[in-house]
DNA sequence: TTCCGAATAT
DNA sequence: TATATTCGGA
């Protein structure tokens, strides 16, 4: 697979299984590079969707995750995204290999929040502190791949729904102290708030500028996760690195902070992480590689695919 | 111009 | 419902 998409097409077009021979779980069949590229799906046989959450069972046993890492950020991830399941369509695909570039707006899957995901998230609320927690904020500490402000933008709209009604409901249960571990909490509707309650939250997220102090400052400690030691492939919104020789193009290297002696939160982080997704323009092959990721969805009636980050259950 | 955040849409 | 998109304002 080096570059030559030219070829990747063409032999895409060979390999095509039947459909039924795709038709089992798509990940096993369908291998990395193909998912890669596009969600190989039938024209007639749509059945092969797959499905947005779990997907267990990868056919490799899932390594566990390095020992202690605040916010592991590929940790998490097998060799293998397991999770490679999110679908493209090319629209497009028709012309000849001639390989442009294939549009560029496709959409994204929608996002799905795991827990693992959420974890991340709040970690990174924590240690920004509610002040300095912004979408574009969050998203560079999480720094998953992939994520977009957006994403993290409506996922905390609706965090900080939970966090007030947490603080109306007297807070102590679930929320902190629980030390999390169980948190349960049972007080409110358990279908809405089963995400959240499946991370701790951060005492003073509830008493935002009030008494509290404890540990905890914006910064310091946080080692976010976006150094992994030297294999720095953060975990990519579903599939994407499937080849090893593919990689992101670009990871968000977090700078290294040490532990700013004063208070005042710099950015020794968020510097500048170009979150520049390539914007070739001029390299015409390319397809795959030119977006992380390019699932997308289409489809009319129903055809929705779901975008996942590393299901792999932990926690 | 970018970003945030609430409202609204799917 | 959960997540995405829109929209007004800083």
């Amino acid at each position: 697979m080096r570059e030559e998409d030219s070829n990747w097409f063409s032999r895409w077009e060979e390999e095509l299984p039947s459909p039924e021979e795709l038709m089992p779980l798509s990940q096993t069949l369908i291998t990395p590079d193909l998912a890669l590229a596009f969600d190989i799906r039938n024209p007639n046989n749509s059945n092969n969707n797959i499905s947005p959450i779990q997907q267990h069972a990868s056919p490799q046993p899932q390594p566990q995750p390095p020992p202690s890492n605040p916010l592991p950020a590929s940790a998490t991830t097998p060799p293998h995204p397991n999770s490679a399941e999110f679908a493209a369509d090319s629209a497009e695909l028709g012309s000849g290999a001639g390989g442009e570039e294939p549009a560029r707006t496709l959409k994204r899957p929608r996002l799905v929040w795991t827990p693992q995901l959420h974890k991340r998230f709040v970690d990174a609320v924590a240690h920004l502190g509610i002040k300095n927690a912004v979408p574009k904020t969050i998203m560079q500490l999480m720094s998953v791949d992939g994520l977009t402000r957006e994403n993290v933008a409506s996922h905390l709209q609706k965090y900080r729904l939970y966090l007030k009604r947490m603080q109306g409901l007297g807070g102590s249960g679930g929320a902190g102290g629980g030390g999390g571990a169980g948190g349960l909490t049972a007080s409110v509707d358990p279908a809405t708030d089963h995400l959240f309650a499946s991370s701790p939250v951060p005492p003073h997220f509830l008493h935002p500028g009030r008494s509290n102090s404890e540990h905890f400052l914006p910064f310091v400690q946080v080692p976010v996760a976006a150094m992994q030691h030297h294999h720095h492939q953060q975990q990519q919104i579903a599939a994407v690195a499937a080849h090893p020789q593919l990689q992101p193009q670009y990871h968000r290297q977090v700078g290294h902070f040490g532990s700013p002696p004063n208070g005042q939160f710099e950015h020794p982080f968020l510097s500048r992480q170009s979150q520049s997704v390539h914007r070739m323009g001029a390299p015409v092959h390319n397809p795959v590689q030119g977006y992380v990721e390019d699932l997308e969805s289409a489809n009319g009636t129903g055809g929705r695919k779901v975008l996942t980050l590393f299901p792999t259950g932990d926690d």
